[in-house]
DNA sequence: TGGAAAACAAACCAGTTGGTATGTAAAATA
DNA sequence: TATTTTACATACCAACTGGTTTGTTTTCCA
């Protein structure tokens, strides 16, 4: 049985620092996040943060494995495994973006594009664990496409894993649009463009 | 007759700063931006910087309006403008992205997307000169397939706003994707993906 | 049950960084 | 030519920021 404690929960905390530090570097970046403002938003001190962490390098790192990995997961993974038509599943999710990653993605843009863009040619840590989500959304994508190529509702010259990239591309840039634009618009406007495209893969 | 100054250029100094800033914003992005790093390329100081530009903030605001405009320019406003066929123009500058872009497209990816992604939400004055890099790009790709179009090379029912904002996305998500790889076979392989579609716009 | 380890809090520190005050030589101007 | 203005250089500073040190209270375990 696991045992509650009231007083004490590191696990929790570590939690707590990690969605604040999440929010922070969604906010301003890594570079522009303070690690005083991502403790005043939890009630912590340093003490705690760097009980947790050896440093902010570290915290950024986990902020990629642990929550925007989950992040990417919760909206792409499952629905695109239980999909009984793949492509109309990716479509759904393209043309419900807002709905389902929340109404920051308008004003904040995606997570993972985000740090990648800062971080990626800064430091190689960073890089690789970036590289590491898009890999597996990725890999989420082209394996439902595969299925539905092989159940016939997709053509059969279709290269699943290129397609794959250039959705997984052309998204981040729509996401990208959005949010430069500060508006919900452009996104469905650009997203109808992927859309257009993603229909020509019909069989 | 343009008289040549040896010991002072002010407009000279002020390009060298600004180019020099643009690098290092390309580099590190405006927040990782040090002024002493953009004077220590140029040999000059702080007097001469705060001589031109009257806070950090203006001389960013100057990078995307002299600087980053002009490379946007001149990689897509003439090419559109003197294209025989607007697609073929199009499809060929995607192509040829890294050698007209330079190498650096690969390992830093787009200056204008990097700025974008970093500061348009956290500074309205950077988001709304870099939306008009943006409107103008947009619509110099808008005006060449508009007359590709009436020159019946597109199809009639192409809405050319909305494929020129599809093509600046997906553009741009292309070489964000290839700059987390730090390759540039995603990059191409991933614009066989924009290609594809373009293609399928053809009368 | 008592000592050790874990989980924090609080105060502090040194390096960095955007910005300023002051000085000075070259250009423009009257 | 005298004077003002421009175009810088030099030295300096206050605020910020990641990280450290020390202290205290729980929690674990032998």
């Amino acid at each position: 049985m696991e045992e509650r404690h009231r007083t004490r929960n590191p696990d929790a905390t570590r939690r707590r620092i990690l969605e604040s530090a999440y929010q922070e570097v969604y906010r301003h970046g890594y570079q522009g996040t303070r690690l005083d403002d991502v403790l005043k938003a939890t009630g912590l001190t340093k003490g705690a943060l760097y009980h947790h962490f050896p440093n902010k390098q570290a915290l950024g790192y986990a902020v990629v494995e642990d929550v925007i990995r989950g992040i990417i997961s919760d909206i792409w993974r499952k629905p695109l495994e239980q999909a009984e038509d793949p492509l109309a599943s990716i479509i759904h999710t393209i043309r419900h973006m807002d709905r389902l990653a929340g109404d920051q993605i308008t004003t904040l843009g995606c997570p993972l594009n985000n740090l990648a863009q800062e971080m990626s040619p800064l430091d190689e840590g960073f890089r690789r664990r970036i590289d590491a989500v898009y890999q597996d959304w990725r890999a989420w994508l082209a394996r439902a496409l595969e299925r539905g190529r092989a159940q016939g509702r997709i053509r059969a010259d279709v290269d699943c894993e290129q397609v794959a990239t250039f959705i997984v591309a052309a998204l981040t840039g729509c996401i990208g649009i959005a949010k430069n634009a500060q508006s919900k618009e452009p996104l469905n406007h650009c997203g109808a463009g992927l859309i257009s495209y993603l229909e020509s893969l019909r069989a």
